[in-house]
DNA sequence: CCATTATTGGAACTGGAGACCCGTTACTGT
DNA sequence: ACAGTAACGGGTCTCCAGTTCCAATAATGG
């Protein structure tokens, strides 16, 4: 009746915690010069200099290795500028997803786990977390502009937040193109415009 | 020194022309009912009640029967509503797009899409083609509004549909739920919001 | 330091995706 | 109508992603 969350939780130590390090490593590698499309178990496992069999056993599937991927990026919290204004804040917003997607590895991880996602589970619920914790730490941001009357009350921050990011990951999707400058800079200002004109009053 | 498009191509009529079609028409519902992980060659020849090796001679993997599926589905050109006003044109837009994402066989064809696009190049050049067309059809739109008035001179057309199509997709690919009424309105009010505002001047 | 046992990894195994061969079917131009 | 051949499809084979087994290794608590 006991569920263990299988191996690594008991003792995450030393060689355990060094084969995670090392596989993640590799993958991101075959990642960012490979692409998804190459991202074999097998393939990581003797990159990572690791038995195929831990590989397997730990990770299970591509799916359950970029969401874990995912996880690892997660955890470096990018430290969140304060402009002054709406318009300043979501430019800085714009330019650190501009950034992310343009980074060889993170860009071609978002592609990996976006794609992922949409079959698996797992990997979804990851991306899903991913995002709610990057909109919380943003949504401050709008909240103050609420507060300055540079939006009308009952804005909802996060919405205004996802404005931002939605026309620079539907480029890198359907055009297959990470997002430069100007194009962050109109979606940071076309956010802006809409949340003074009360779009994203609940 | 000649490239053969494949088979299929020189004596497209009769059969050749019904196998495609139970195929793709095949391929269609599994992705509607099991998903793109389940979409398997072999599986879909079985249903289509025709031979694995000609659907594998045709389409090869399974990306490249996905990219057939959207250039299938590009055939039928919805026709477009001209409501007088930039704010009524967007509104119908946005109202397609969330039709055809909620639509099950449709929206499961685009998530598919979308993934195999981020590592199939053919599937990705399938999917450009899908957007240019969709894009020049509903240009016109924002072209007429700028010519009334409704947006400044230099708009950018292709820009303000795209604006419109972005957090539909960024909600159904991130969250992983196709967008609802009150989200694809939205949608629409930001486009026009920005627009005025002259955000997509070139 | 030692006993316990979680975790690893080599090796052998298996199932099924996808390639190949070649006889059959039926589209197409004349 | 018919010849020529494009396209189909059943059967067979290959190869490798993923599984299983168990012995070796090393993390952890005392």
């Amino acid at each position: 009746m006991d569920e263990d969350a299988g191996p690594g939780t008991v003792r995450p130590g030393g060689r355990t915690a060094r084969v995670r390090a090392s596989v993640l490593q590799a993958a991101g590698d075959v990642l960012a010069e490979r692409g998804f499309a190459q991202l074999d178990l097998a393939d990581v496992a003797r990159l990572a200099g690791v038995g195929k069999t831990t590989v397997y056993r730990r990770w299970g599937t591509v799916a359950g290795l970029v969401a874990d991927l995912l996880a690892e990026m997660a955890e470096e919290s990018v430290p969140r500028t304060e402009t002054g204004s709406l318009l300043g804040d979501l430019r800085a917003n714009a330019d650190l997803v501009r950034r992310t997607l343009g980074d060889p590895r993170q860009g071609a991880l978002f592609q990996a786990v976006i794609a992922a996602a949409t079959y698996d589970e797992r990997t979804a619920q990851a991306l899903r977390r991913f995002y709610d914790a990057r909109i919380a730490e943003w949504a401050p941001c709008v909240a103050r502009a609420v507060d300055r009357g540079e939006a009308p009350a009952g804005t909802d921050p996060a919405e205004v937040i996802r404005a931002v990011s939605a026309p620079l990951y539907y480029g890198l999707l359907t055009a297959g193109k990470p997002p430069d400058e100007a194009t962050a800079e109109r979606a940071a200002r076309a956010a802006t415009a809409a949340a003074r004109a009360g779009v994203f009053v609940r």
